[in-house]
DNA sequence: ATTATCTATAGATCTATAGATAATGC
DNA sequence: ATTATCTATAGATCTATAGATAATGC
């Protein structure tokens, strides 16, 4: 006591910076293995992938788990933020869906490791309580009140669609010659009619140019 | 040469028998842990899970991957007996998938174990040459040829039906208070309008009496 | 006599930590 | 002086195999 080390609490911002660089090199390279579906490897071979020291790893993590947990969330939060950027602006809930289900497949085009990642995690990210899942739950179900979809059970509705969300995108992921475009909007038109649009409308709704997909920072 | 013993290429059958019984422990013992989701047990786990000396392993499989593999091959070939029997007399391609859906929530409630071990594959599943995948895919093609159910390509098709069936079931397995008939009735309503079939004429395929679960050999 | 299974173990691999080094801030 | 990172290593697993035992067939 009575040795003042500088204000109480802060922590030089270069070093900072460094460990955050370190985390996420541990981060990306666990979502490189994730994305070849290999959930065996030994914290060695994540921290020789990120070119990081082995002992360093226990600097950011206590187990393998929690680093693998940590990059499937982080492959989870990077695309629902890349479907927020593209709906913000949109108000019709049909509309919200139809761009979302739209994009997802050239959203695979774009970053298909990414992609990789959350259909290894398996369908139990269906069941995460992430935002997007969250968020396209309560779209759905505010939809279902206003009459836009059928149906008063938007679980039912979610789960079917963002199953099905997943399936296409493992089709694409396996069929690299597929028109990603054509598929997922194929694909969209079926979901909107699941979901209570009426034939037309999906068609049309799914007809109009598609937007741009959006940069991962 | 020369030394007759025995019918050449005849093997004692009692041993055989015993010989099937412990790779058939080996394969639920390792259905189990899938079921759990626990990819990364060794295979000590799995000999003692099962009963069985660890070196015994080695007369059947030479790797953990391919007695997981086999494993998960195994749920997947039950999961495809019990639906072709439910199916076996129906000639309507509308039918046969309503019966299909409707029964998959059935079929959960059953055999949890062996959907989740299913569930814990993840959507990869939806790609294996297996013979249920290869069925709905015929199928789909022949009903979409014959006008009864719209586009023509099957593969979009039946990669939405198929994810959205995992995602069905995997709000099944994480939720054991949902009434599973009716879960999995509305979502069968669902699937067909997505396949083309009117949704009158898909509410009335889903509104008949189920047929009955089939045990499990 | 033959084959499946079991027990024991050597060697390989993996995790967790201790102590040394490097980077940064004062 | 402080904090992050690195290197080295002890101890804990895990795998693969060799040799012993048990079960079955002749």
């Amino acid at each position: 006591m009575g040795i003042a080390a500088g204000p109480a609490g802060a922590t030089p911002r270069r070093a900072d910076r460094r460990k955050a660089r370190t985390r996420a090199a541990l981060v990306r390279a666990a979502q490189g293995f994730l994305a070849e579906g290999r959930t065996g490897v030994s914290i060695r071979d994540i921290t020789d992938a990120a070119d990081v020291g082995f002992g360093t790893f226990y600097g950011h993590f206590e187990t393998k788990e929690q680093l693998l947990e940590e990059a499937a969330g982080a492959a989870l939060d990077g695309y629902a933020a890349m479907l927020a950027t593209l709906t913000e602006g949109l108000t019709d809930p049909a509309e919200v869906f139809a761009v979302s289900f739209r994009m997802a497949g050239r959203l695979q085009r774009r970053h298909p490791e990414l992609v990789r990642v959350i259909l290894n995690s398996g369908t139990a990210i269906l069941l995460s309580d992430s935002g997007m899942v969250r968020h396209a739950r309560a779209d759905i179900a505010a939809a279902q009140a206003a009459g836009r979809f059928d149906g008063d059970d938007p679980d039912i509705a979610l789960m079917a669609a963002g199953g099905a969300m997943l399936g296409v995108m493992q089709m694409l992921d396996a069929n690299p010659e597929l028109d990603a475009g054509a598929v997922a909007d194929q694909f969209a038109v079926r979901i909107l009619r699941m979901l209570g649009i009426s034939a037309d409308e999906a068609a049309a709704l799914c007809a109009t140019a598609p937007p741009m997909v959006p940069e991962l920072p």
